[in-house]
DNA sequence: AGCACGATTAACT
DNA sequence: GTTAATCGTGCTC
């Protein structure tokens, strides 16, 4: 029996702190055509409900916040800075809306492909940014309201019992970005960041991608 | 219809 | 440390 399985639906109904910690150590899994890239999930932030100033929910239920309001288990794929995607994970029950940055991976399959799509960087920066990995694993607008609990799915999660990822310390600070978004929202703890798995900088990002 | 800004990144001084 | 790139979204008029 495999020790690699698909996460259900029910892991992301839950609240959406405890969803985000959770994810931590876990492997994001894209296939497309014959590829199969993976990567450990080693940074996410969570935005939880319309009171959380800094979740895109405080504009309520609109044309692009929607998906979050939507059944969990679902990608929530939003576009930034006029060239930029942002992967997201919906949480919460039907009608509460709630989501799970991913903020950074470590590659673990697909190095060759890409080092070819993250041009000329250097390793340690191929995915430590949320807009680093959509852009290697090739995620954009298509994926909005994806489905991720479905068999056969093309980008998924699923968790890594027995591989040797599974010691690390959980570091939270507050969340990146969000200079003008009014206290608490601005400054509560909802980054969650895998630590000593190897080497950290001084903002507890993890750097330890090689 | 117009506008300010963004859950960022790469390149630069 | 600073800044340009670049456009969809939500808000105001």
């Amino acid at each position: 029996m495999s020790q690699i399985q698909q996460l259900s639906r029910e892991f992301y109904a839950r609240n959406t702190l405890h969803v985000a910690h959770d994810l931590l150590g876990m492997s994001l899994v894209r296939k497309e055509e014959e590829l199969g890239l993976k990567g450990i999930i080693i940074e996410v932030e969570a935005y939880r409900g319309e009171e959380d100033l800094g979740c895109h929910a405080r504009a309520g239920q609109t044309k692009r916040t929607g998906v979050m309001y939507g059944p969990p288990g679902h990608a929530y794929v939003y576009f930034t800075y006029g060239m930029h995607w942002m992967l997201n994970f919906v949480t919460e029950r039907d009608g509460f809306p709630g989501a799970v940055l991913i903020r950074a991976i470590r590659v673990e399959e697909g190095v060759a492909i890409i080092a070819s799509r993250r041009n000329k960087q250097p390793t340690s920066r191929w995915t430590d940014g949320p807009a680093k990995l959509c852009q290697a694993f090739n995620i954009d607008g298509r994926f909005n309201g994806y489905d991720l609990c479905q068999s056969d799915a093309e980008l998924f999660v699923e968790s890594n019992h027995g591989k040797p990822f599974n010691q690390f310390e959980v570091k939270s600070t507050p969340r990146i970005g969000l200079d003008s978004v009014p206290e608490p929202w601005k400054s509560v703890p909802w980054r969650f960041c895998a630590v000593n798995h190897g080497e950290i900088n001084k903002d507890g990002r993890s750097l330890d991608l090689d």
